[in-house]
DNA sequence: AGCACGCCGACT
DNA sequence: GTCGGCGTGCTC
């Protein structure tokens, strides 16, 4: 072998977590000096020596070692690194305790704009040569390929590669971006005219063209046209004859956005201001910190932020913003562009490519400084960072639920580690992990008690369902509810009404039978969808028509019950018919621009009644509303996981929470069959503290987290004995660790057992609880046992996937 | 996942 | 004797 100097340690795509490894491949003398860690590459792989698209982890030196074994790297793919070595360590750190693979981490590092798609082509080469030396398969696959050339692209690897060794077939690899770029076609005059190659005689207004670039330079198709007061046949015809070429342009678009507000106008009142100096200094500190603000509903956390913010920018260093979902918050969004204009770069998920893509160079080339975006944007390629935080920092929407099965908040600490920077998580409903981490002081705790307005909380009345009547047969409405609603739009005042179902009626059931109807990919009742008549399954989103008979027994008796938004909405209009009526759910808003437009019109007065699912409950700032109806909250108290009463608490907490903010007093009321229940009471009197004692105490007593970590370990199939059968072997494989003693981390494992739903569109579900210490010993002795499951046998037919400190409900 | 190697049964 | 079945193991 040649004078080998460097290999690189390279993970290839596609790559299953049973064989996910680093695989080092030699850097060809040519390639010596132009291949990086955190930049892509063509690798061959696997006995075929496919190619396939590999990130390099590192490169190394061969110090001496034999190196005849290894392959080549094939071609490169990045000429520059597109992570730099925080990210590179937070790619193998994101695998390591997520158990994903490489590639899962590496996707979710990067915008999906600098993804890559590669696909090879085949042609022949055109001079003679002699076949005398082809294999007899070669030979015939080649003159197959000379009749018609498609059938090389699914040949055997071992011949192809033979003869693209020998030189009939030239290779080619086209690498496409899954989406171009944000960029214009522009038009210019073409070299050959400006070369005096290409001559033409011109028309009149092929010469008004010509003198418009000649003095511009460069013009877009549409521009040239008006400016011109031509049609675009002109321009045809100059690119056809070779004067005129286009070129695409790269735009990095300046957002629209323009800082109208000055932080420094804001007031803190003395709670604020005491928060933000303690916080300030913790900044200032150089040091990395994690803090807690907790902040009662109303109490003006937003202004606490815009003030570090710009405190942090003043240092010299960066923000990172993490917010829960974008399209409810577009007042947190507008706020934030309104006091700091185009140093902030939004980031989410429903931004377009193009402009995913635009977000991110603004933020690597430091035009952006302050990042406001959903979970992902945690990721973003942000230098010297002083301060992330995290608004709401208890909702469900932080922790990924597909692999890499991250949780955001972890992310933010891990970098805030690296760039010496704070943490700021913030909620009115912490988590009750955040919150005992910040008794223990392992976080820095910061209280807001004292509402910005000068009003009270909302007066909050729990109304007993068994006891109060209903307005009607069959309605989700209580008199007093009623009562409440009548009065407000008597007084000119906004109401919201929460209802945690979407769809018409719930329940689809045979009165004949009892058989409630189910989606036949999952086992979950249909529900009824008036607008179209149809049923549809909320969780595969499957539809059929409504039926007129049972399936089952052909009964004509059906029977439909339960009320969801749909149907609410029905009797609101019915009992109110002049109320304007704002339906709020994942039916009636799909894009975020329908909810920006719609909480808009509900703000500047065009509804009366807000009615719709948790999506209204939280975040939202509308002052004239005085009334918040919950009409059901008993399905989400009883959901089964054990973070279910925090869930409903928040909620609780959080949609009371939105009444009362302007200068009038609120009123909320919570309608439920367990008026009794602590979570409910607690939450009425907004008693956090009250709360967090009772459920720390039921978490000690049970062995639920902040005392322990979960790993949760799920097994689908679409033959329900596989699953079942995956999941027994698994435990198998824990119990034999245990027997041989090769266990030396504490656990307590549960079940397996079917999951609550059992079948999700079409695959049969299991799952198991690990409890554990979630340390890396942990993670090693279980990612071992996970590698193995992909080489047994009984695991053939099973989709595995753990998933530590998840949900472990449904 | 995909591909080759290898060790047993039905055939020239 | 050998062609091909798919079980097993590896992928730099």
């Amino acid at each position: 072998m040649l004078t080998v100097k460097h290999l690189a340690a390279v993970a290839v795509e596609e790559a299953s977590y049973g064989y996910d490894r680093r695989y080092r491949y030699i850097i060809p003398i040519e390639m010596e000096g132009k291949v990086f860690a955190g930049a892509r590459v063509l690798v061959p792989f696997g006995k075929g020596n496919r190619k396939r698209i590999g990130i390099v982890i590192m490169i190394t030196d061969t110090s001496g070692e034999d190196v005849s074994r290894l392959k080549p790297i094939k071609s490169i793919i990045d000429s520059k690194p597109l992570l730099n070595d925080e990210m590179l360590e937070l790619l193998v750190w994101l695998r390591q305790t997520t158990l994903c693979t490489y590639f899962e981490a590496f996707r979710t590092l990067i915008p999906i704009g600098l993804g890559v798609i590669f696909d090879r082509s085949c042609r022949l080469a055109e001079e003679d040569m002699s076949e005398a030396e082809l294999s007899e398969k070669a030979s015939l696959l080649l003159h197959a390929a000379r009749e018609d050339i498609s059938v090389l692209d699914n040949a055997e690897g071992k011949i192809l590669q033979e003869l693209t060794e020998k030189g009939f077939v030239i290779e080619q690899e086209n690498f496409k971006r899954r989406k171009n770029d944000e960029t214009v076609k522009v038009i210019r005059l073409s070299e050959g005219y400006l070369s005096g190659d290409v001559k033409a005689v011109l028309s009149v207004k092929q010469r008004s063209v010509v003198e418009l670039l000649e003095n511009s330079g460069a013009a877009s198709k549409e521009e040239i046209c008006s400016l011109c007061g031509i049609t675009s046949a002109v321009i045809k015809k100059l690119l056809e004859n070779g004067v005129l070429e286009t070129y695409e342009l790269e735009v990095i678009k300046k957002p629209n956005a323009e800082a109208i507000d000055d932080p420094d106008d804001i007031v803190l009142n003395e709670q604020q201001q005491a928060a933000y100096d303690g916080i300030a200094k913790l900044i200032d500190d150089n040091d990395c910190h994690a803090a807690l603000l907790y902040g009662v509903t109303g109490s003006g956390k937003t202004l606490v932020f815009a003030k570090l913010i710009k405190h942090t920018l003043e240092l010299g260093r960066n923000v990172i913003m993490l917010i829960p979902e974008i399209s409810l918050t577009p007042q947190t969004v507008e706020r934030f562009q309104s006091l700091f204009g185009d140093l902030v770069a939004i980031v989410h998920s429903s931004l377009s490519i193009g402009k995913r893509l635009n977000e991110y160079k603004r933020i690597k080339n430091g035009s952006a400084r302050i990042v406001v975006g959903t979970r992902s944007a945690v990721f973003s390629p942000m230098d010297n960072i002083g301060l992330i935080i995290i608004d709401e920092e208890g909702e469900r929407t932080y922790k990924s639920e597909s692999s890499p099965r991250y949780n955001a908040k972890e992310i933010a600490k891990k970098r805030c580690v690296t760039h010496n920077a704070t943490v700021l998580m913030a909620s009115a409903t912490p988590s009750i992990e955040s919150y005992y981490y910040a008794k223990n002081n392992r976080y820095k705790l910061f209280e807001l008690t004292k509402r910005y307005s000068e009003h009270d909380l909302p007066e909050v009345s729990i109304v007993d369902l068994a006891v109060e009547g209903f307005y009607g047969r069959s309605s989700v409405f209580s008199e007093r509810l009623v009562d409440e609603i009548r009065y407000n739009l008597d007084h000119h005042e906004q109401t919201i009404l929460l209802l945690n179902r979407r769809g018409y009626h719930t329940y689809i059931s045979c009165s004949d039978c009892r058989e409630p109807i189910m989606c036949p990919n999952c086992s979950i009742p249909l529900t009824y969808h008036k607008t179209n008549n149809r049923l549809i399954c909320h969780y595969c989103g499957h539809t059929e028509n409504m039926i007129r008979s049972c399936p089952k027994c052909g009964s004509e008796h059906i029977r439909l019950t339960g009320t969801g938004t749909q149907k609410a909405e029905d009797e609101v209009s019915q009992i109110f018919p002049d109320a304007r009526i704002l339906r709020m759910d994942a039916d009636t808003a799909c894009s975020r621009y329908a909810y920006e437009k719609n909480f808009r019109a509900f703000e500047q007065g065009e509804y009366d009644i807000m009615l719709g699912t948790q999506m209204i409950a939280k975040g939202l700032d509308f002052p004239n509303v005085t009334l918040v109806g919950v009409l059901s909250i008993d399905k989400s108290l009883f959901a089964g996981d054990f973070r279910s009463y925090e869930r409903t608490f928040s909620l609780v907490t959080q949609v009371v929470g939105r009444c009362g903010r302007g200068d009038k007093q609120g009123r909320a009321l919570i309608q439920t069959y367990v008026p009794e229940h602590y979570v409910l009471t607690l939450a009425a009197m907004q008693d956090y503290k009250g709360f967090y004692e009772q459920e720390i105490a039921a978490r000690k007593a049970l062995l639920y987290p902040p005392f322990c970590d979960t790993c949760t370990v799920e097994f689908s199939s679409m033959i329900e004995s596989c699953a079942g059968a995956g999941a027994a072997r698994f435990l198998d494989m824990i119990k034999e660790t245990i027997s041989s003693g090769k266990i030396d981390v504490p656990i307590r494992v549960l079940g397996p057992s079917k999951c609550s739903y059992e079948k999700i569109n079409g695959k049969y579900r299991y799952r198991m609880i690990i409890k554990c210490r979630n340390g890396q010993k942990f993670r090693d002795y279980i990612a071992d046992i996970y590698k193995k499951s992909f080489t047994d046998k009984e695991f053939a037919n099973v989709q595995t996937f753990l998933d530590i400190n998840g949900d472990i409900g449904v």
